[in-house]
DNA sequence: GTCCAAAGTTACATTTGTGTCACTTATATG
DNA sequence: CATATAAGTGACACAAATGTAACTTTGGAC
């Protein structure tokens, strides 16, 4: 009994998340999300209140995907196995980490909006917990030094993603290398 | 045979420093660079044209500081020595990395000012080749594995500065695990 | 002490973004 | 086909950033 929308929150978190990776926080306009959506500006006033809440439900939602996504890591069995998986996740949504270090930002700036801020907040820690047990399970098998901190174990792994392959090395080789470098180092064996 | 400057460079880079770091490329402004230098906007457009050129010229001398003290790197005998002071100075100049990283945002967005394009371009990259005898010092004594890529050797090494420290683990054993992971790697050797 | 040149400021025009409101348009339903 | 209603637009007032130009201040040289 209305007019047809022009277009759907999938398209627009698409194109909001190109754009906060491009320009970041302080560089988002409304303006410049319109123009590509091709609608007006006053348009995205009826959905989201301001520039902080579209951003927040934006992560929220690409967070809690991630998140369900990695959950399916449960149903494979044994370590090594989900060591695999998790490295090829990271590296197929290669974003998700940019868009926590930008969440920092965000947060930074926001007094009101106290129901996203609570959730953004909540989300990462929702991860690292999740991740624990994947640690945990390292651990129990042998498989992971013990006395390494969990919380190092995760994010060093999380931040393999970002290094920056300047002399683009195909990428089958990089991951592959960067499996090993993490599970048994960069150094011989010889000492 | 003029009146006295009320600020010098030094200065000046170092509050352009903390608001790119807080607020990115897009954030940064010369009315808060301005107010926190206590002077007038209008007093740095007499030493800067626009917003690039100041934000080039802070970051060549960003990077150019950053390698004269890698340089230093020469003067230490053997790898792992080379390998403790990289790691040591890496985590003492953390910023230079995101600082990087903001510099590929500004060089998008730059057609002219091209002279310092150039050199901004080519800072990194100096870098890069600067450590890649670092590299082979390490494969020649046998202490690195050949086989693998010395741009994520290089890559690898710089990245792990930027890992968040959630659970607020005390430098010392943060630093210490590092270079445990980069060179032992995470696994236990019982496969 | 005068005077020049560089340092700094104030004030203005322009542009870009924000948020709001009155308005128009499309369409499912009776 | 009439109409209620959500979708979308255009236009306004306000705020903030940019770049420039005319101005004032300072301090060393003569």
């Amino acid at each position: 009994m209305a007019r047809e929308r022009k277009f759907n929150t999938v398209e627009l978190f698409h194109e909001a998340k190109q754009l906060l990776l491009q320009h970041g926080y302080d560089g988002f306009t409304f303006s410049l999300l319109a123009d590509r959506m091709e609608i007006s500006r006053a348009a995205l006033y009826k959905y989201y209140d301001n520039k902080e809440k579209l951003i927040t439900d934006f992560m929220i939602y690409e967070m809690e995907e991630f998140l369900h996504e990695l959950k399916e890591i449960e149903k494979l069995e044994g370590f090594e196995q989900q060591f695999d998986f998790l490295i090829d996740l990271i590296f197929k949504k290669t974003e998700v980490h940019e868009l926590i270090r930008a969440a920092q930002q965000v947060m930074e700036r926001m007094e009101d909006a106290i129901t996203n801020k609570n959730k953004l907040e909540k989300l990462p820690l929702d991860m690292y917990n999740f991740l624990q047990s994947f640690i945990l399970l390292g651990k129990e098998e042998g498989k992971l030094k013990q006395h390494l901190p969990d919380g190092l174990i995760i994010g060093f792994i999380l931040q393999t993603v970002a290094i920056p392959n300047h002399f683009g090395i195909p990428k089958a080789e990089w991951i592959h290398s960067i499996k090993e470098i993490i599970s048994q180092g960069m150094f011989m064996n010889n000492n």
